[in-house]
DNA sequence: AATAGCGACAACCGCCTCCAT
DNA sequence: CATGGAGGCGGTTGTCGCTAT
């Protein structure tokens, strides 16, 4: 049983806004806000369904919308954004002012999608389309091999699974011993000739910044599987671009002390968002070094300006500084995970 | 000039989450 | 605690305009 429909489809008007009932609805908006939208298009004299005033009203008629097209920054930042938290458009979106999810989304699709393809550069995984081509390959001989019932993705998950219940118990509970974690093996590490291993180093590789010159460059050899570290990976990936590494260590480490196992994994993997995770931690501190990555290149056009951004970014650096005082050893870059 | 093909963008659909009751 | 509704979200479809044939 599905829910009932928000509104009587076949009594309401559909397709195209006119001019009219753009003005109706800015009309009303301007005046008495938005409040409930059910209501809006009864009070604004619009036959239209609710759910379609809120949508043209964000998408379109707001009066901080951008109408231009995107500038070659924001396409970089949506890219780099979409390589570490994938397809969450209204998450990329908060951080391009004046752009919606909607507009962004539909650049992907039409426009930064292709592009990047054309650059060999697979737009799921952000990885040269020949690695992922040979991961496939690898998967498949794997998958003929292994006894095992479970699927080596599907261990990677529970282990990061269990990761990241230890990372939010942690944040939960400031008073435990950090320490005496991070000296322990992971739940699930893997042995070195487990079958499993090699997947995991590509499946859950931490977001890389891929740059139009380092496109080019071929696939990395797969690193060493017998011990995991994220600093050393991210370190020395060579699909990152030298100079980004030594202006953003500081962001590297910031990434590599919120951005929980699982939520890397979901980036590379697109899994469905089932494991429970203090993601929007990861999330925030990414879009907060990527914002300061954008702000280095004179790019924030006056992002403060909106008072609403203010506290969003406000938000982002306090969480920030929630994160850094409860986890002091994950600044650390020597950590193992 | 007609039209098929394509790209860009607008809008819809259905599911999910959050919150008030 | 359970439930229902509103809003949010991502995927998909529809529409329009431009270009090539």
């Amino acid at each position: 049983m599905g829910r009932p429909p928000c509104c009587d489809k076949s009594n309401v008007k559909r397709g195209l806004w006119t001019p009219e009932e753009d003005a109706k609805l800015l009309a009303y908006v301007s005046n008495q806000g938005t409040g409930n939208w059910t209501l809006v298009p009864k009070k604004a004299g619009l036959n239209r369904c609710g759910k379609s005033c809120r949508l043209r009203w964000t998408n379109y008629l707001r009066p901080d919308l951008k109408h231009h097209s995107f500038t070659p920054q924001e396409e970089e930042l949506i890219i780099n954004l979409h390589q570490a938290i994938g397809s969450r458009w209204s998450l990329i979106a908060r951080r391009l002012p004046g752009r919606t999810d909607n507009d962004v989304k539909n650049h992907w699709n039409t426009k930064l999608r292709k592009k990047l393809m054309k650059m060999g550069i697979d737009p799921v995984t952000h990885k040269p389309v020949s690695q992922v081509l040979s991961d496939l390959g690898t998967i498949s001989c794997l998958s003929t091999i292994t006894t095992e019932t479970q699927a080596p993705n599907n261990n990677l998950m529970v282990s990061n699974h269990q990761l990241d219940q230890e990372v939010q118990s942690q944040f939960i509970n400031p008073e435990n011993n950090v320490q005496s974690h991070h000296n322990e093996a992971p739940p699930s590490c893997p042995s070195p000739s487990s079958s499993s291993s090699s997947n995991i180093t590509q499946l859950s590789s931490p977001p890389q910044v891929i740059t139009t010159a380092a496109a080019a460059v071929p696939p990395p050899p797969p690193p060493p599987c017998s011990s995991f570290d994220w600093s050393e990976f991210l370190l020395s990936d060579p699909l990152m671009c030298t100079e980004f590494q030594q202006q953003n260590q500081y962001d590297v480490h910031g990434i590599l002390s919120s951005l929980s196992p699982s939520v890397m994994m979901q980036n590379q993997t697109q899994v469905s968002n089932n494991i429970a995770s203090d993601e929007d931690s990861g999330i925030l501190a990414y879009e907060e070094s990527m914002e300061r990555q954008v702000c280095d290149t004179q790019y924030c056009e006056g992002t403060s300006s909106s008072s609403g951004d203010d506290s969003f970014v406000d938000a982002i650096l306090n969480r920030d500084s929630e994160i850094r005082a409860a986890f002091p050893l994950l600044l650390d870059g020597s950590t193992d995970y």
